[in-house]
This record gives structure tokens, sequence and C-alpha cells, in this order.
DNA sequence: GGCGTAAATTGCGTTATCGCAATGAAAAAG
DNA sequence: CTTTTTCATTGCGATAACGCAATTTACGCC
């Protein structure tokens, strides 16, 4: 896989970099591509790598001590993964795994080559300070979200979100396609995979969307939205 | 009140500032004092100023469109507020509302000041970054927990966190002494104030601690991270 | 010291959501 | 084309947590 400098400039955290300091990232960086359903890292390993995705699909789990899991984002090409974990310093460790989607590759930059590189570019820290924020807001968000709304909501308000991240939108007016089984979007609600399964079947039968085998489609986003705020029937 | 440059560089953020950088950050501040109830910023103001606690505690809360709140954090004296807004640019609003505990004292820093000084400063970019990456992990941490635990696992777990950030060793072997109301920590949990209520009844019972108005003073701290924990009795 | 207000408790009924188990459907593997 | 595996559905019962209303308790205040 080919890396030019005009994809790197696609990331939000280097569109202030000059040419040079690109290159220079680029050189020192590998390319890592992994199948469907592995992982860039594992929550608890060294954090030795910043991530950049090129393709592909990544979503950042973190699991409790039994095991449970929840979905903290989904990662689409041109972001970043693992600056948690790579920006904190010496002997780090990521606090989520990076598990692929579909088969991903992506671009591996040593957190020491970083921040070495932080120490003389300010626009590094402040454009990546600028991008945690941005974060953090989102993270809030969704916790207001889990620790007020019903389920039902969340799961509304998480299709919602999907469509707008990663929605397909299919030809003519079939509606927004959205590729995620019912265990991601439980994942991603922290509810069960039977409760979305059950709200899935409702929502059908109401054609608010219509449902496949690891496949949503939205038919009708503004009575999802309705769901979503809460209005009741 | 009269702030020193030593006072502010107990500010994580600051630590690697000058003196003269120190001066210039006081001349432009101003000090606000806020009695107890009464707030700093509402959510959805503009995000002028960024804070720093001297003295008092605030309480970082967000409404959902219905009124319900949820704690996001709480402050405590040389911590930084309003950050999110403040270093987002220009018409930037606060997310959150910050609303004092008890009668507060901060500094004011303009945040277009801040901005021109991040711009030469690269340090202070880096140390907010640092800041907001422990935050972001507490902040997802949490967010599992909400998404994973019990409600009982939950205030268990608020209660431990109150105690390593707020609690007061009170005299002999006392245990450990905290002043939230249960409002408080129904807030910080997402649980309702009866849940609250009813669980810390029954620990009082066990006493694992002993329960006043607006106080909670932690009796027996293993058997709460036994319950945080999830061992049921 | 008694009064008013705010905080906390508790019983009881309600409901949202879970958890399991059985079953069905779709894709992948052979 | 059949078999296997994985994903999804659905009914049923269990239960955790909510929500309300009625009290009770504690504190501040005149």
């Amino acid at each position: 896989m080919n890396i030019s400098l005009n994809d790197l400039r696609k990331i939000s955290v280097f569109q202030h970099a000059t040419d040079a300091d690109l290159d220079l990232i680029l050189k020192n960086s590998i390319v890592r591509s992994v199948e469907e359903g592995e992982y860039f890292f594992l929550q608890g390993d060294e954090a030795k790598y910043l991530y950049v995705l090129v393709a592909g699909q990544v979503k950042l789990m973190q699991s409790n001590p039994n095991g449970q899991q929840v979905n903290l984002r989904t990662i689409y090409p041109w972001q970043m993964f693992g600056a948690l974990g790579a920006t904190r310093g010496e002997d780090a460790i990521y606090p989520a795994m990076a598990q692929t989607l579909e088969c991903s590759t992506a671009i591996a930059i040593p957190s020491h080559f970083l921040r070495t590189m932080m120490e003389t570019r300010s626009y590094l820290s402040f454009d990546l300070m600028n991008l945690m924020t941005t974060y953090i807001q989102e993270l809030q968000t969704r916790y207001r979200e889990i620790a007020t709304n019903r389920v039902e909501q969340r799961i509304a308000n998480a299709l919602i979100r999907l469509a707008q991240q990663s929605g397909i939108r299919s030809g003519k007016d079939a509606g927004i396609e959205l590729f995620f089984s019912r265990k991601d979007v439980s994942e991603m609600t922290g509810a069960t995979v039977f409760s979305v399964s059950r709200l899935i079947s409702e929502w059908e039968r109401k054609s608010i969307i219509k449902a496949g085998r690891e496949r949503i489609q939205i038919l009708d986003p503004h009575a999802l939205m309705q769901i979503a705020e809460g209005h009741k029937e």
C-alpha cells in the first residue's frame, strides 16, 4: 500500500503540518494490515504506536473485569486511534482494544517518535488537543444519554449517529443502509442483544426501518429521531 | 484574594510555565467568587473564560432537553474547568454548567488570551492535552461502568472515587467522611435518589458506612470495593 | 426552643429491561 | 447441495430499578 503526503493531510491532526514533517512521519512509520475480527492492539498492551486508519473499519472496545464489553467508538478511514495511550508518555498502555470490523489497513506511527515531534512542533499538540476536545464532548453526551435515556432512545440515537458516520444512501429513496449486527448495536448502547432485536423488530413492523442479517436500513429517519427524543408513540 | 505565582504552579497545566508567563496570565485574568448553589457558567453560555478553582468546590453538570442532569465531574482547588469550551476557538460554548457546591473562588482566564498564549508556548497545549487524556480515560471508564454495572456497583464505585478525591479521614479510625447529598450521588451515578437512599440504608445496616444528612462516612472501604466489583453478598 | 424548609427514608405498585432457552433464518464451509 | 456455524427472533418468567406518596429526620433560623 502506498500512502501519499496528500493522503496524510486528510488527517485533521496533520492539517497544519509541513510537507517535510509529513514526509518524516511517513518515513518513520510502518503500514499494518489486520484481518477481519482481529486486533491492532488489545486493552493493556504497551502503547507503542499511534494508528491512522487508511482503509477498513475498526471498533474501539473496552472490557470490564468480567469480560463484558462496550464500544467506545468506531473508527473510519483517516481517523486516528490509539492516541490516548501513545501520547501519554513512556510505558503507557492502551486503555481499550482495537478490533477490525473488516480487513483493515493502518499507518502505525511510533509513539516515542510522535512525542519527540511534538516537542518541536507546537501545532501537533494543539491539533491533537482539539481532536480530544471533540471526542470528550461526544463522550460526555453519550454518558449523559446512557445515564438518562431509555434503551429505546439510546438505540435510536445510535442508529442516527451511525447513519451520519457510515450510512450508505442506497439507491433511489430506499433509505440509509448500515452494516452492523445487533450485537454491535448492543455494545454501542449498553443494552442486551435481545432488547436490540426486539426493538428492531418492532420498528420494522412500523416500517421505520428494514432489517436484515448484520444490516439495518433506515426508512424513516424522522420517526427515529422522534423516538430518540423520547416522544412516546 | 491574592494569588501568588507559586499557587499557579500547583496547576498541572502550568507546571512547565516560566515565571514571566505565569505573571502574564495572572495580569490578564480576573478573580471571581460565586455563592453556594450559583453558577460560574451555564450550559450553552459563550465560553469566554477558562477557570482555575482556587477555593471551594464546583460540580460540572450536563442536562438533557427534558432537564434531567448528570454530574460529569467535581472540581477541587487548583483544577481547571471550562477548558473544553474555552480552547475550542472563537464563538465556542460551554457544553456543561458549572455550579458551586459551596461558596467558591476561581481565576478566570480569558479564552482568547489563552489561545494566543498557546500559539507561542507549546508546553501549554501539550500539558492541556495530557490533562484531557487523563479525563478521557476516566470518562471512558465511567461510561463502561454505567453501561455494564448495576446501580449498586456504580454507587459503590462513586463513593470509592469520592473518597480518593475529597475524602476526609475523620480522626481515629472513624473512617473516611464525604460531604455529598443523596441527590449528588444519584446525579453522579445515573440512578434515582430513591435507589441511592435505599442502598445507603442497607449498607448502614451492614455497618459498611454511616450515613447522615449530606454526609456519608465510609467505615469499611474493603466491603465497598467488594460490592463495586460485583461480588454479591 | 419551636418552626419552617430541605433532605432522606420507606412501603408499595409499576415497568423497563434483562436472561434464558428454544427456534428460525441466513451465510459460510465442506 | 448438505452441513455447520453464526446471527437473529420471540415467548416467558425474573428482577432490578423506578416513581410516587406519605412520613420522618435533621438542620438553620427567628
